[in-house]
RNA sequence: GGAUGGGUGGCAGAGCGGUCAAAUGCACCGGACUGUAAAUCCGGCGGGAGGAAUCCCUACCUAGGUUCAAAUCCUAGCCCAUCCA
């Protein structure tokens, strides 16, 4: 078995696990960092090896298009085009027929997108995809999907679960590469009878799933009903396979969603926030741009590990950075909150497992009392 | 000394009788960002009152003037740029 999970600790729903792939063992809780177009932007894969990532995302679509799949096939699949020689993700496509809504038309066959690149016609059914990931060469597939925006209801959001399933069927069409395994996506929207629907029923229609993805949610909505919608979702799965909450990644998400039984989750705030000025800390966040850290001495975060805080590049050099619009600052800022996500997984983990877990989300909400330690109430 | 052009908000730069507290960009002060069309986007940016619509005051080099009305027209002065002596 070249995928499999193994679980060393649990507390309530939460749990720590080893999750074996061909690229070598993930320790979950994980956050996986987003390189959208084979880059995790403004980050080297030596950055991502020292900050500790395990795992990192790419992107079907936009590789899709750019420089196209056969491309990189040539040149070493994803692991060898990007030199990164960790695990990877692909994400199927089926997020940007949410976040390029204008620029698509949805039809039972597949999704014609309107290329952002030069407005050229881009047909992607869930056979396409699985294919273009295929070549790729990402260990871990993901199912084509309609991630539906919020407001979507009623007979719509009906439809639109029930072709995320059947497309589901045709993606397990598609022979994989040995090193390569699917994850399905549940979807069902806001309503929660359809996500336990669309949660059962993936998971009856590929039982044999090396792990299992929620979609569908931080797309807008409000954080009470992401974490009602998760819980239901997540209930439906089985307990053997890691689960995987695609999307999220503030600093109490990750608390949020461990709590609720995720495993994995990725998410492209600590980059963009980085680029722009935005770091996290444990009271809330900082953003670099802001004047009063103009003459600021101190690091982003006392004690923190990251490569910029331990080089000890201040917040008023950071300051000027953005302010400048230098690059480094959008790399070192970077650095620093994809380091803070990475090890907050650790400690995560370790609590967990040390059967500490309560313990750490109450100094967790302490440090930050603005963030509610359960955002399902209120 | 003469000729011509010009002096507008922190800067650059529109406006050239009313709809102008004055376009736009930059700077400045904030905010947003959650399977990346994002090193992006949004708001504010003379002073004062008010939740707000709005109202009051002071403003387009200076001083006068024309006009119901002036950043815009006239006169004088000061300053700047270029050219000629």
């Amino acid at each position: 078995m070249t995928f499999n999970l193994f679980i060393e600790g649990t507390s309530g729903n939460a749990r720590a696990g080893l999750f074996a792939t061909p690229r070598g063992a993930v320790r979950t809780p994980c956050f996986m960092p987003v390189g959208t177009k084979a880059t995790v932007k403004a980050i080297t894969p030596r950055d991502l090896r020292e900050m500790g990532a395990q795992i990192i995302l790419s992107n079907t679509f936009h590789l899709h298009l750019r420089p196209g799949e056969g491309v990189i096939e040539r040149l070493g699949e994803l692991h060898g085009f990007m030199r990164y020689d960790g695990p990877i993700l692909t994400d199927s496509g089926g997020f940007q027929v949410f976040s390029l809504a204008e620029l698509r038309t949805i039809t039972e066959k597949g999704v014609t997108f309107k290329s952002p690149l030069d407005g050229a016609a881009c047909f992607i059914s869930p056979e396409i995809s699985m294919k273009i990931q295929k070549a790729l060469g990402a260990n871990i597939v993901m199912a084509f999907d309609e991630c539906p925006s919020v407001g979507m209801e009623g007979a719509v959001l009906e439809e639109s679960t029930a072709r995320t399933l059947r497309w589901l069927e045709r993606c397990l069409t598609i022979q994989l590469k040995p090193h390569q395994c699917i994850f399905p996506i549940v979807q069902g929207g806001m309503d929660a009878a359809k996500r336990v629907a669309s949660a059962r029923a993936t998971v009856a229609t590929a039982p044999d799933s090396v792990g299992f993805a929620v979609g569908g949610l931080a797309v807008g909505e409000e954080r009470s009903m992401t974490y009602r919608m998760l819980e239901i979702s997540v209930s439906e799965l089985p307990t053997d396979r890691p689960r995987y909450m695609m999307g999220i990644g503030t600093p109490e998400d990750l608390i949020w969603a461990v709590d609720r039984g995720v495993d994995m989750f990725d998410c492209v705030l600590p980059t963009r926030n980085a680029r722009n000025a935005r770091v996290f800390d444990p009271a809330g966040g900082l953003n670099l741009r802001n004047a009063k850290f103009r003459e600021d001495p101190a690091p982003i975060m006392e004690g923190c590990d990251c490569h910029t805080c331990r080089e000890g590049f201040s917040r008023g050099y950071l300051h000027h950075l953005h302010r400048s619009g230098e690059i480094l600052g959008g790399i070192l800022a970077s650095i620093h909150n994809l380091r803070y996500l990475l090890r907050q997984c650790e400690e995560m983990r370790d609590a967990i497992i040390a059967g500490r877990w309560e313990d750490y989300k109450s100094a967790f909400f302490a440090a930050f009392p603005k963030a509610s330690p359960d955002p399902t109430r209120g």
